[in-house]
DNA sequence: CAGTATCCCAGCAGATACTG
DNA sequence: CAGTATCTGCTGGGATACTG
């Protein structure tokens, strides 16, 4: 995140075709949001305001590292409003700004295909899993730097 | 994608709230979706059959490594048929399936999303950077393993 | 409570060369 | 044309320990 890689296509205003015009503007979205755990963090925050261990007990398997992280990028990007109370015992609070609240109801189209269509990827999955091998190897698998 | 890495949550019909389990739904999703390359290829076959080199042109600076993996994941998972045509120069179709063409419906949500808001986001982030230091150089940057 | 700092590994992804 | 194989590096992410 710390790079600029949506430098690969500019997608401004240039000429390009729809298409590939769109698929690099989902690109950034996906660059942006598609941290392990961005999405549990925006889906916890967009209910209203929440704390640092409000989130680490909402998402449930993310490390405090991770959280850091993730908080620090929504933060950068606009998504979060991150506000501190200068009490004794610390208190800072992560509100979801009006921009990731729409992007929370685009997420629940998302949602709603992964809900709508889960058994048949799983199966799709199985099936080709029985037709092609197990899964391949990777030679990482084979020889570890030990 | 080798691993199975959605074993983190279940989000079958457990008991979750109903934000978390929709944030692991989502994040199913994206572990699916959120290669670098999925979507561009995902859009464009969702235009019509494509073929292997057609994908190489109009994804435009993927590898010949990262078409054939993306590609392989996206069959595996029942969002792309690939069709052999055993002709005597090999030709190879991949068509989207149905539920692919659903996901880019819902993708283009994704898309409206970035693209209203990309500027918001840009002049966020160099808010921030402008703030805070210009982005944290990694401990990576100072001083690599060599 | 709310972070930081450090170490370390695994997997994603790029470059390149070879093949049916 | 449509891949496969191999080597390599970078960054995301986990575990743990320390701090204001």
């Amino acid at each position: 995140m710390t790079g600029d890689r949506s430098q690969a296509c500019d997608l401004g205003d240039a000429p390009f075709t729809p298409g590939q015009a769109k698929a690099c503007t989902v690109r950034e979205v996906l660059d942006r949001v598609g941290g392990k755990w961005s999405i549990g963090i925006l889906v916890a925050a967009s209910q209203g305001p929440v704390r640092f261990t409000e989130l680490e007990r909402f998402v449930e398997g993310i490390s405090r590292r991770m959280l850091t992280l993730t908080l620090r990028n929504l933060e950068r990007d606009g998504l979060l409003r991150r506000t501190v109370y200068p009490t004794v015992p610390p208190k800072v609070e992560y509100t979801a700004t009006p921009i990731a609240l729409e992007l929370y109801e685009s997420l629940v189209a998302l949602t709603s295909w992964a809900e709508r269509h889960r058994i048949a990827i799983a199966e799709a999955r199985a099936a080709y899993d029985r037709a092609h091998g197990p899964v391949d190897p990777g030679p990482a698998s084979v020889a570890g730097r030990a």
